[in-house]
DNA sequence: CGACGTTAGTGATCTCAATCACAGGTCTTG
DNA sequence: CAAGACCTGTGATTGAGATCACTAACGTCG
């Protein structure tokens, strides 16, 4: 977890030299910033709002990948990479972003070398993000695991959530249920149901986009996240010819986890 | 879709400068190059052989993120953050790949303003993967869909595939239907249903480790990814208040996703 | 070569969540 | 304020796929 030495300051020095070259501009509620198949014209940074970024089947299924907070910087990996935008980015709030426009974008990256690193770092950040989701949409079976890990996601977002006195934490989620539902690849019925049972067993509460998590902890066991069941269970995928040799360099095979051994770990 | 025209030429340049500062080491088939949680020491270039990139839950259930190819620069965006890897990381036959340290590639990064462009850009890439990974994960409900998107993508890979006569592609696949479970989100027994289903229909053929894919196009038709169906469809997501404003570019709303109609590919 | 250990193939069940179908709420907006 | 248009809440139904439980092929290697 240790943050890099290195680029500590480098930080945001790219959003920061961004910014004099864009234009500002205000944005009503639900706007939509572009969509996926738009080719990028430049990038985009949050000032105020909250954006949110979908993926859309062209069946009419829509992924929501994530809601973005003030300070991020949209179409990054697009402007470089010249692909496509893969998803469509809408406000949910009204909102304030900056746009810059690709070749000023180019400019910056070509010019200065700190912006360049600043650059790497952030969609490091943005790859790493992308990673932890596919792992976090994909490795959960059951909608409630899926759903508690959301809304504690969310209640951890410090720019959502607003601390209340013991355990309970209020946020101002501006999604349905059938936009949660999205989020989380379920329908919206069964969002409802889950949210209901939550309520019923007093871990949250979401009203009219209003959520108040009042047992984090239990939501935590949940999710699977919490340390509560300290079987790793490696699996299976290491349990066959596995690691005979691993690379030449020095190689302390982090012990996060212990013997590869055949074993069922059920939850029960 | 096109290709940015400055970049073109840096493609590759992080990875040529790389080689030189690093070790090549030659490694068995299975071999794990690097475990999730694991801090990376370094970035590993593939010369020979696929790597098989997962990610797993702590309760044993396992996600395959990708296989990857010779010329491919694994944790990248690990080394530069400082991230823990996120997947775990091993050969799926003898291979050999290029070790550089971290530091090694922080003073390239540094030291050269190309091969910082070049790391972008290949960031770029990675992210644009990472997130077309996600809605071809999570966008389609059967597993048929899925398979076939599978099984296209690793006939669609030039480093894999053996063209043959008319339509027929061959592969080699070191992977077992337990593994391909796991890069699509099934269980074995399903994938071996249904790759019963498509050997069936004649659409492609796998037995031991050698995928024949006979009818791609059929293939492509359950994929969804047949233009067939020119349909928008563009989806409640939208239909609502939606786009009263959208960001001053003009957007050609191209749905990008598959569009099959129901069909059961059940073996019964 | 026989003995494991690993893969593949298949039936029988069972479960979770998608879907369908409404009904009461709430918020827009003319 | 009344009419719609969304959102929420719930029941009933259903089906795809996970799981369980075996059996049958290989492959490897003492």
């Amino acid at each position: 977890m240790g943050s890099p030495d290195n680029f500590e300051t480098l930080d945001d020095i790219l959003i920061e030299q961004l910014r004099s070259e864009g234009f500002v501009c205000s944005l009503p509620s639900r706007a939509i910033l572009f969509t996926e198949g738009e080719t990028a014209r430049g990038v985009h940074i949050i000032s105020k709002g909250h954006i949110k970024l979908s993926i859309s089947s062209c069946e009419g299924r829509v992924l929501i990948l994530k809601v973005t907070k003030p300070g991020e910087i949209l179409g990054l990996h697009n402007c470089i990479t010249g692909a496509a935008y893969e998803m469509t980015a809408q406000t949910l709030q009204p909102s304030r972003v900056t746009f810059v426009k690709r070749e000023d974008l180019m400019g910056v990256l070509r010019h200065s070398r700190e912006a360049c690193l600043s650059a790497v770092e952030q969609l490091g950040r943005i790859c790493h993000m992308a990673y932890v989701e596919i792992g976090s949409l994909n490795l959960s079976r059951s909608v409630s695991e899926k759903l508690a890990r959301f809304l504690l996601s969310l209640s951890a977002e410090p720019s959502y959530s607003e601390k209340n006195c013991n355990d309970a934490v209020r946020v101002d989620v501006d999604l349905t249920h059938d936009e949660i539902a999205q989020a989380i690849g379920t329908s919206r019925e069964t969002v409802t149901r889950a949210l209901a049972s939550f309520r019923k067993k007093h871990l949250a509460n979401l009203t009219r986009s209003m959520l108040l998590v009042q047992n984090s902890a239990e939501l935590e066991k949940i999710a699977g996240m919490g340390a509560a069941r300290s079987e790793p269970a490696v699996a299976r995928a290491y349990s066959k010819k596995c690691g005979p040799v691993s690379v030449a360099a020095s190689r302390p095979l982090s012990a996060r986890w212990p013997a590869p051994q055949r074993n069922g770990t059920r939850a029960s």
